[in-house]
RNA sequence: UCCUCUUUAGCUCAGUUGGUUAGAGCACCUGACUGUUAAUCAGGGUGUCCCAGGUUCAAGUCCUGGAAGAGGAGCCA
């Protein structure tokens, strides 16, 4: 039976006779006594392995570097050292695979994100991206557990869809047809009546449209998926192909869709602090000797307060118009120190007015609803004054919009007629209006970018160190 | 896609007004040390100065173009 490491370190069986298994973070020695920090991967913790040098084991000593896999049968003892309890006292240690130093690129010593990510194939064997997919399981789970514990049911929604009415962004194509040399129609245009699937094809923005076919038969139904987004972005946000979270409840309005959102958050961040202490603790370290270089008015709340601070408190709900006048009688627009400077009602929030009200002005969470109709999708619930739509955006500190959702319009004409008037082809989605046709009823959902989710609990800057292998323009390595 | 910055050893970076043979710390190798905690101490320099042109007696340094990376903006989750 394989024991982790994880298990060792919390054992007090000393004199029990162990095996272990794990990649070297280090070896240090002297002549007679070698100390070899191992890990498995199971904790962020090592377990130190002590090595009584003789003739023997040298040669095989010799051979264990930085990155090797080791199998050592042991005696598990109390520590005689400082700085850990428990250890392992080698009787027998076998190499399962050598890293030759001079090419095994991890050393040691602090690297920076950058350079890690070129390595992304081994980044996973640092301290940082171990706790970082440690947290990132432990939020897929979360996700899943919070869902199912208020009989949300999991739809699996298609990745490859015909469907472009979605409008959330660029789209990747999905073809077998030649890149060289495509049929062609009549018009001169690709001819995809021949390709796979009969008809032009693409990879997933959002199953949202799917997962509200799925909640006008189950009620509370979530999908939890891949989505694929061709736009040329290059920020620390975005990713060209991301993990989204979309919940779809029948009968909930915007009120209930907002508590929906808000309950959801604070659960995977009390999950994380409650799962997850020591990895966490371990990024926010991290994190706080970063900001010293920073200086102190520039310097960012520490993470486990961070967290807390989120959970103590209720997100602020706040409408797009009361937005709009705390922002036009800003210091910062009065004194022109905004890019774009506020001085109408319908123009959308830039981040600088997002960073505003969410770091300066409310300086917690803030859920923003009832936008213009002109600046949000077809399918949001209009309001009775004919200007506003029921969309509720959720704004985090250092993130921005976390969260985009709405209620969803679910009467027929007014539906149709938003369609006609934003230019979506209403002929091709004859399935999607059909939930209007036959038993509507107003229904709410959201989606959450699941790796912004991630930006927040593990307090990274960059959204490609949350993701294991990120895909952005011109990066699809690995 | 736009704006700004960056690119020098395996990694992090220094390199002056253009001027000998391009430097430091860490990693690595060798040696010392009976318990170390990213061990310590002594010794050893490993290079397509991102690429392609250009200016110049002379370019890591200046100019033009390109590539890659980062930060910000837009788009959004």
């Amino acid at each position: 039976m394989i024991i982790s490491i994880k298990e060792l370190l919390n054992s007090e069986n000393y004199g029990n006779k162990v095996n272990v298994k794990g990649w070297v973070r280090t070896k240090r020695g002297s002549k007679n006594v070698a100390f070899i920090a191992l890990n498995d991967g199971s904790t962020i913790n090592n377990i130190q392995i002590v090595v009584e040098v003789n003739e023997q084991n040298e040669n095989i000593l010799a051979k264990i570097h930085t990155g090797a896999s080791i199998s050592v049968d042991g005696e598990l003892v109390k520590s005689e050292g400082k700085g850990q309890n428990v250890e392992i006292n080698s009787i027998k240690i076998e190499i399962l695979g050598e890293s030759n130093p001079d090419e095994y690129p991890l050393q040691p010593k602090k690297h920076s994100l950058e350079f890690l990510r070129e390595i992304a194939h081994l980044r996973f064997r640092t301290n940082t991206f171990g706790a970082i997919s440690r947290i990132r399981h432990a939020m897929i789970f979360a996700v899943h557990s919070f869902f199912n514990e208020r009989g949300f049911c999991n739809v699996h929604t298609p990745l490859i869809t015909a469907s472009d009415a979605e409008g959330a962004g660029e789209m990747f194509r999905v073809t077998t047809l030649p890149a060289k040399d495509a049929p062609t129609n009549e018009e001169g245009n690709v001819d995809f009546s021949n390709d796979f699937f009969g008809r032009e094809t693409n990879l997933t923005v959002s199953g949202q449209l799917e997962a509200e076919l799925a909640a006008m038969a189950l009620s509370k139904v979530y999908t939890f998926g891949p989505t694929f987004r061709a736009e040329n972005s290059n920020t620390t946000r975005h990713l060209a192909e991301f993990w989204m979270i979309e919940p779809e409840a029948a009968f909930y309005d915007i009120n209930d869709n907002m508590d929906l959102a808000e309950d959801m958050l604070k659960y995977c961040v009390k999950y994380a602090l409650d799962n997850c202490k020591e990895d966490i603790e371990f990024l926010s370290k991290r994190l706080q000797e970063e900001e010293k270089t920073k200086p102190q008015n520039e310097r960012s709340q520490e993470l486990i307060e961070k967290l807390n601070f989120v959970l103590e408190n209720n997100f602020e709900r706040v409408t797009y118009t009361e937005a709009i006048d705390i922002l036009r009688n800003s210091k910062p627009n009065k004194k022109k120190k905004f890019q774009y400077i506020i001085d109408g009602w319908g123009a959308d929030l830039q981040s600088e007015h997002e960073r505003y009200l969410v770091e300066k002005h409310f300086k917690k969470p803030v859920i923003l609803i009832d936008y213009p109709k002109e600046i949000k999708s077809f399918y949001m619930k209009q309001n009775d004054d004919g200007k506003t739509v029921r969309a509720m955006d959720i704004l985090f500190p250092g993130i921005g919009e976390i969260v985009g959702g709405s209620q969803r319009e679910e009467n027929y004409d007014k539906l149709v007629t938003r369609m006609n008037e934003m230019g979506v082809p209403t002929k091709d989605m004859n399935w999607y209006l059909d939930t209007r046709k036959f038993g509507t009823v107003p229904h709410s959902g959201f989606g959450l970018g699941f790796e912004r989710l991630m930006l927040f609990v593990t307090g990274m800057g960059n959204i490609r160190d949350v993701i294991p292998f990120p895909r952005t323009p011109k990066n699809a390595e690995f």
